[in-house]
DNA sequence: GCCAACGTTGGC
DNA sequence: GCCAACGTTGGC
């Protein structure tokens, strides 16, 4: 199956990329969203690229690279009842929710703002743009992977 | 199965 | 901290 491109929403608060880069993979964990899930779930495959965005940051935008490493499995917050994800409705046997693991690639040279991909003519279509998108994992084409990543390690 | 109310996301 | 946009929930 050909390779695809994702963008993959963390507040860097929460978890940034130097944190990824420090731990070298992460199961992306806490999701609790069906279409960002069905995406880790059905079709998402290991070696993925992903742009890592930034959001609720200052400023928001791509602040990197990283690939899927291992194809989506249970999600254990959805199990843990200390956790604000937790859900009383998923079991062991039927969980609800799953996520893949996430591997460290590059941290760009130059961050990718929110405004800077606004202003290329290129990038126009990108969801992350879109208003209202606040899908956390969106499909991105080779094109504008190709693109912020030229911007991004020029 | 509709839809109003509510909660969350995320840029500003 | 505000609030627009959108997803989810739950009563009917």
């Amino acid at each position: 199956m050909a390779k695809k491109y994702w963008l993959m929403k963390s507040e860097p608060d929460t978890f940034s990329l130097d944190q990824l880069k420090k731990d070298k993979t992460t199961w992306w964990e806490g999701v609790r969203n069906y279409q960002a899930r069905n995406y880790m779930m059905k079709d998402m495959q290991v070696a993925d690229e992903v742009l890592f965005y930034h959001s609720n940051a200052e400023p928001p935008g791509v602040a990197g690279l990283a690939t899927i490493s291992k194809l989506a499995e249970a999600d254990q917050l959805q199990f843990d009842k200390k956790s604000d994800v937790y859900d009383p409705k998923a079991t062991k046997e039927k969980p609800n929710w799953f996520c893949t693991e996430v591997k460290f690639k590059t941290k760009f040279k130059n961050f990718i703002s929110l405004d800077h991909i606004r202003q290329n003519k290129k990038l126009a279509e990108m969801l992350v743009i879109k208003k209202g998108s606040r899908l956390s994992i969106q499909p991105v084409t080779k094109a504008e992977y190709d693109q912020i990543c030229q911007l991004g390690q020029a």
